[in-house]
DNA sequence: TGTACATCAGTGAACGCGCGTTCACTGATGTAC
DNA sequence: TGTACATCAGTGAACGCGCGTTCACTGATGTAC
């Protein structure tokens, strides 16, 4: 029964246990004072552990904090993957659409998370680059809506080799923004066209400024049914990213 | 010489130097590491008080971050009214993303007092009344642009008494939040129709919403040409505005 | 103009608090022969 | 199967720090007669 593998594998399963539970207590700590309140000491506390014990899970504070951003990062992208396969793969309006509520209401669930991730800088935080992957979840369901419309020709023409074919003389923009689409298109929409993936930048944006708003305040006194609201302005987003008007 | 009111008003003033001095070294210290690390001791030390003596100015240090929100309100309204003044009247294009350029920069120039005033809320800090009128500055700008073009008919045909008139049998829009573009009508855009207003909403969200992405970091990587990136966006969003498309 | 009093600014010490991190240590759990 | 050793988790004390706020106080500045 208790073979060395076996054995091994108790230890490391308490140890992910713990190190899961010493997220949990932190996480609910973030959703109640903020990441700025957010204190090793108060952790462990609720743990049950000494203080310095929650060493040997995280070497420091940062590293706790990077892990609950990481997590957040991936609940929501995992909120908008799901949302966008729910819906059939030609309804690009529908997805999208989809894709904008799933994560307004992570957000709304998970108000000091969004806050963490789409807030200001926590000051003296440097994301390490393990947060980079999963915070791109959500920016490649919307670059999968974008390929999607483009591959079947419902969002204007496809991009193909010739360069000036961007899908609209009136487009005035900088070499140096040219080269940004261009790598974006590599790094995870091929076949999308200048025109569409600056439709998708502005909407991305304009998702985020909108939940934005309404969870800091800024339209405190001023809308009030915040659901419609909401609605109405992703709808118009959803129109100017799919028929670019 | 020294008559009463004369020395009234050296007292009161040498009040209001040291109050404006404790603001500006705050607004310093703000800027360096962010409103959580803003200390009073920190203040008064380099001010050269004693931490104690910074209580007869402010009560708390919560009061002091008041009084500097309040300035970030103001400073940035003044930039958005003084943008918005340099333009004729008529050239609606011209004001609209000379305010955003102009709220682009502040922001960029004060990126604390930024996040300060539209990052996440500062954890248990209730903003008072006081802050409301200096946070609107901005949203009138974007009103007043509204109501000029609606007057001239330049945005579509104006609002008066008829409610069915709303500039486009297409808009479906909840009852309450009918109301609310019914109020905001009432504060201050008289004569401007629902669908302007949703649409006003809609590049205001939009410009915080590229503004704080760019400035929160989550272009990095994507985006290097943000001057370009921006204008863009805000030329789009002012026909979006303005032309309604 | 001169004096008695009131107001105000600033001092210095103290209260009570919590924080991140380090370090030498004790036991328990796992590993190798 | 049994023993000797290595690894690891968790303890408890300590270091050094800074914070917001209160309070009794000393002088200086302004006010009223």
């Amino acid at each position: 029964m208790t073979t060395g593998t076996t054995s091994t594998g108790v230890r490391a399963r308490v140890r992910a246990e713990l190190t899961a539970e010493i997220k949990a207590v932190a996480r609910r700590h973030l959703a109640e004072h903020g990441s700025a309140a957010l204190s090793l000491r108060a952790v462990a506390r609720e743990v049950g552990m000494v203080s310095s014990a929650v060493y040997r899970y995280f070497p420091s504070r940062d590293d706790l904090l990077t892990a609950l951003i990481i997590d957040a990062y991936d609940a929501v992208g995992a909120a908008a993957e799901v949302a966008d396969a729910g819906r059939r793969r030609r309804d690009l309006h529908g997805r999208w659409l989809a894709v904008c509520r799933a994560v307004r209401e992570w957000a709304r669930a998970n108000p000091q998370e969004y806050a963490l991730i789409y807030g200001s800088p926590v000051p003296g935080y440097r994301a390490p680059q393990d947060t980079i992957g999963p915070a791109s979840r959500v920016s490649f369901v919307l670059l999968g809506i974008m390929v999607d419309g483009s591959a079947s020709a419902a969002m204007g023409p496809a991009v193909g080799g010739a360069p000036a074919h961007t899908g609209g003389a009136s487009l005035q923009v900088s070499a140096a923004l040219r080269a940004d689409l261009a790598g974006l298109r590599e790094l995870g929409a091929p076949g999308v066209s200048d025109t569409v993936l600056l439709r998708g930048l502005q909407v991305w944006t304009q998702l985020f400024g909108a939940i934005s708003f309404e969870l800091f305040g800024h339209l405190h006194g001023i809308v009030h049914d915040y659901d419609a609201f909401f609605d109405v302005q992703m709808r118009r987003a959803g129109d100017l990213l799919i028929s670019g008007h």
